[in-house]
DNA sequence: GCGACAG
DNA sequence: ATCTTGTCGC
């Protein structure tokens, strides 16, 4: 499993020695094949941690992490938590994703490194940040329609979209990861968002994240 | 100082 | 994230 920072003051030395690399310049996956969902389940300081590989909407690969949390979360160093679980998946994957779906910000952090970018960065891989809810930054409220959009603003910089991915339904916030631009990001989210809010490669990380803890967790009664 | 704060 | 039943709406 791989290690991370101890402290808050270290994590924030990572995140500000790291963000230098973030690619912005895109465009980034016009059609990719695979593409790649991440989602961590927690129960206590145990955690499942899940990599999921779709080829349209089917799941052709995935890879599951149990492990103890070595970092609490902390708005602005979330990445800490989820990101050593996530990068060991990531290895065990037998196809390599040409983007990666995070459940979380990119840019639209406080020091534009959130875990999308971080995700990025250490892999190499194009990357998109995809969370329910906006962390920082000011928005309007995008029109009612499956495609509307409004800018998401932070200190008069555009660091990602408050996208709505179904009519009538609260927006995701969008945000560029690496080696992305903003306008595919939201092109790709929409791709994968046919019928539900979030995109499928989120909901199918998540339902085995969830499976994976619930199952070790189970066993962990059973003895 | 106070409140808010990805998951 | 997680704790948690039923319920309103498409």
């Amino acid at each position: 499993m791989h290690t991370g920072p101890e402290t808050v003051e270290q994590a924030i030395a990572v995140q500000e020695s790291l963000r230098s690399q973030v690619d912005t310049a895109g465009p980034g996956p016009q059609q990719p094949r695979y593409v790649a969902g991440l989602d961590v389940a927690y129960a206590g300081d145990e955690f499942a941690a899940a990599v999921v590989v779709l080829d349209g909407l089917e799941v052709v690969d995935r890879a599951v992490v149990l492990g103890r949390t070595a970092f609490p979360y902390v708005p602005g160093l979330f990445a800490f938590r989820e990101v050593p679980g996530l990068l060991t998946a990531l290895e065990r994957l037998r196809t390599t994703p040409e983007l990666l779906v995070c459940d979380g910000q990119g840019l639209a952090h406080p020091r534009r490194f959130g875990l999308a970018c971080h995700l990025g960065v250490v892999t190499g891989l194009p990357s998109v940040g995809v969370a329910k809810t906006a962390f920082v930054g000011t928005w309007q409220e995008p029109g009612p329609r499956r495609g509307d959009a409004s800018e998401l603003l932070l200190d008069g910089e555009v660091v990602g979209k408050a996208l709505r991915t179904q009519n009538k339904t609260k927006p995701v916030f969008v945000s560029v990861g690496h080696r992305v631009d903003l306008a595919t990001a939201v092109a790709r989210v929409l791709d994968l968002t046919p019928r539900y809010r979030l995109p499928e490669t989120t909901r199918a990380a998540d339902r085995v994240c969830r499976q994976a803890l619930k199952d070790s967790q189970d066993e962990e009664t059973a003895r």
